[in-house]
DNA sequence: GCAGAAGTGGAGAGAATTTCTCCACTACCT
DNA sequence: AGGTAGTGGAGAAATTCTCTCCACTTCTGC
């Protein structure tokens, strides 16, 4: 398991350059095949040799933990950007989940559960996305533009499930785009709109408080490829 | 690729009955462990030799392709009984993709997609599911019960999405009733409301009839593990 | 019941894939 | 310009998966 933060050492310029190079490819070929996809398949895309990315990776889980790290930074940047340029709660959370999917942020969490701890600083990461989109979401519902029980899990887990890639042939039909519009109507779905005219929700209702649960929880057995 | 229906041929009742064995035990697999899951483990959760599922299933993409077809079998009877038990044509789009998560169709989808060839056989399959679907669909609009731009293709992914398994360390967080819930969701939004109070929404509309652009298509290179 | 046909299991050889080290070479930094 | 940090890629070793072979068991028709 990867030092607290191998990323902001003193290293030099074009190493530094060359980790993030190894990230990135990272992130796209795990998406593409699954977090076990051959490493050496990563290094290729980086456009390194498979002898860097060992070096700077000294196994596989240090490589996903690292993948895990940016992409929640990045997250946490699209959680800032919404709060601060939505016209109102409801776009904020529309913008940012919105924003997530791009960022493909459910198809790292897949690799996220059960390959990487929760120690502290996967935490704080986690809380810096979690925190504004549960401040986005409380403050939507008191503005009476979200139904009053959707909770956390609502959010995430529907970013997580759109965001997953569709079988690759399906892209004869669908791209990115079609994730979007079904957003839209399932946020449609999330308005508050007459009680009546509603289905009412079923348990389990997952806040964000639950998830502190996965705290120290790993490899817990079966690791499906997914 | 197997033979055009070896499933009613002409075996020994013991062979028939290790046959659905290894269907049944193939579809778990699959899930679970994706479409390149070790075919030892199949026959072993079967309760099989390995000899004996590769009698039945000479390679992979007979196997794949039976499971395919007995999955499109369970969900066209599901859309049947949809259409006849539901007390109007929303809720018989609600019993209809609430049945198909049960079914687990969207973690079959991957599979088909890329690794069966669409032919006749395949096709016959597959729109005995999708034409009472888009009558149910056709039905509900016109009773004014649907958004009226809805398509097919809002119908189907969204089942492949909510029925695909998440990780599996969040299921110390989930169980299968999160992607209920999620689908209520969903099925507000599909709701006919008032359009200023709904989101308009973006290309691309997937019909039914579009899906026949996959007919021929097969094994196209790259197919993700997934 | 019995004969024979149909079906079965699992060991293991072979093929394919993946990991990860080693070391001669190159590029950065001061 | 010198020295240190960084690099690439071949290939040995380990792991994993496929798929056949054949002695044995179970069905089915008579």
């Amino acid at each position: 398991m990867g030092g607290t933060t191998d990323g902001g050492g003193r290293m030099r310029a074009d190493a530094q350059r060359n980790r993030q190079l190894i990230i990135d490819a990272a992130r796209d070929i795990f998406i593409e095949a699954g977090a076990d996809a051959p490493l050496d398949e990563i290094a290729r895309q980086a456009g390194v040799g498979i002898a860097t990315l060992y070096r700077r990776f000294p196994d596989r889980d240090a490589l996903i933990r690292a993948v895990v790290l940016d992409t929640f930074g990045v997250m946490a940047e699209t959680a800032r950007n919404a709060e601060e340029h939505g016209t109102d709660a409801f776009d904020a959370l529309r913008r940012f989940m919105h924003g997530a999917l791009d960022a493909k942020m459910g198809a790292i969490m897949p690799m996220l559960a059960g390959r990487v701890e929760f120690d502290d600083e996967v935490d704080q990461a986690r809380l810096a996305v979690g925190v504004p989109v549960q401040r986005i979401l409380t403050t939507a519902q008191a503005q009476g533009l979200i139904r009053p029980e959707a909770v956390f899990g609502d959010i995430a887990f529907m970013v997580v499930r759109l965001s997953r890639p569709l079988p690759a042939i399906t892209k004869i039909l669908v791209d990115d785009d079609l994730a979007h519009r079904h957003l839209d109507i399932y946020l449609d779905g999330l308005r508050a709109s007459d009680p009546a005219e509603r289905l009412e929700l079923r348990p389990p209702a997952v806040s964000l408080a639950d998830f502190d649960k996965l705290r120290g929880k790993f490899a817990n057995g079966a690791v499906p490829t997914d």
